[in-house]
DNA sequence: GCCGTCCCTAACGAATTCTTAACGCCGCAG
DNA sequence: CTGCGGCGTTAAGAATTCGTTAGGGACGGC
């Protein structure tokens, strides 16, 4: 119920938060960068993160984008920013509260509790499970047979477009325009070849595909 | 979907957000004070409140205690007041968000995306049901006898403009214009085809139908 | 430099879909 | 009764779309 994620590139906030939060009865977890901290947050439930902007490896923004892909877990952000701009992109990537340094604790606590108010149920599984094959979302993992299956990254940004929306039709336009960019709304020659590329590896039988199915003139659609 | 209200006394800012807010496509109720925004959030729905803290009548944390009572419409608050205590007071009494004067409109647009966002209810999925078929608007899909029937750009154009307005007369000309385009307003002779087709995939019984009519020599109707 | 991976592109038969034409049925008016 | 127009049905060729394969080029690691 009170899981907090910490993620923060330096050491001493970490700690500072860590305490903090432990004393008003929080569990807490950390992460230093932007990749730990979506491991984290896919290996064990968490009910809120809080974010800073600025980490080391990837992007905040980016790290906000690639967790809601799965995720719909309350994130605070924390920034030393002030400007408007960030603050918007940080909200509009799916962020749901944005406090700049410094900061208040009471502050913070208050807008965590105000959080957590309204989001009252836990993570949901971000495994997606067919016949076939298992997509881990939060992990970028695809298994078959119980063995990994390596995907290159066009192939696993088709896939995951699919799959997380179950049994929808997914027009070209969306996929090319997702995947490449909205330049390549024509270009549906590039969805034939990964879509063959894709019933190869994970479709039992690519031939007569069960999970990835062609509506043709239209699109293509997860089927799980 | 879009309901804004805002409370504040100033007449100024009421007017200088109502202005900005419509022109991002909100509809804006004012209030000027506490009592008539709990009046006015009572009479006709509101889908968030942005709340001044500063109001002549009543006390700005008392306004959000009345309106918890019985609504849970998310709330952003604005004040002129910096301090912590004030924050923390309007959080904990319910609000959602916490903006202080001087702000910027970009951010406080930002703000009020990312609280309608939480607050838009899980998807109510447009399913048209019939004795015969099921039509599934959201995923593109149609079931018949809990199978799913491929149709089919042209078969589901019709399909769904038909199903789009339940009982409703759909000349040939509409039907024409809207799936083939203008110029193929003389074109009759395809809406048999096709309508031949959907009913030998739809109904129970083509030759004797009983959801997609003829109008003979006017168009077709959709009869749920 | 060498090698492997990945992306883009073009081509080919195969499969699906669209268009078009023809035929018979029915109701209706002359 | 007969002719006519609108409708349903069918089928066949045309056009489009799909799956598949293969090769060239870009890029990064060793």
């Amino acid at each position: 119920m009170n899981n907090v994620l910490v993620v923060d590139d330096d050491a001493h906030i970490r700690s500072a938060l860590g305490i903090t939060l432990r004393a008003n009865g929080y569990t807490v977890s950390t992460a230093p960068d932007g990749e730990s901290a979506l491991v984290s947050a896919a290996q064990h439930p968490v009910n809120v993160v809080i974010l800073d902007l600025g980490l080391p490896d990837i992007d905040g923004t980016t790290v906000i984008t690639r967790l809601r892909k799965w995720s719909s877990v309350p994130i605070l952000v924390l920034s030393a920013r002030h400007g408007s701009n960030d603050k918007v992109q940080a909200l509009d990537a799916g962020a749901d509260d944005y406090i700049t340094k410094p900061f208040g604790f009471d502050e913070l606590l208050a807008r965590l509790r105000a959080l957590l108010r309204r989001s009252l149920e836990p993570d949901e599984t971000p495994v997606i499970t067919t016949g076939a094959f298992t997509v881990n979302l939060a992990l970028h993992r695809v298994l078959r047979d119980g063995k990994d299956v390596s995907l290159t990254p066009t192939e696993w940004n088709i896939l995951e477009l699919l799959v997380c929306n179950p049994g929808k039709l997914i027009t070209q336009q969306q996929l090319l325009s997702e995947v490449w960019g909205a330049a390549y709304g024509k270009e549906a020659n590039y969805l034939r070849v990964y879509m063959a590329q894709l019933r190869r590896k994970l479709e039992p039988e690519p031939g007569n595909p069960r999970h990835l199915l062609t509506e043709s003139g239209i699109g293509y659609r997860f089927q799980p």
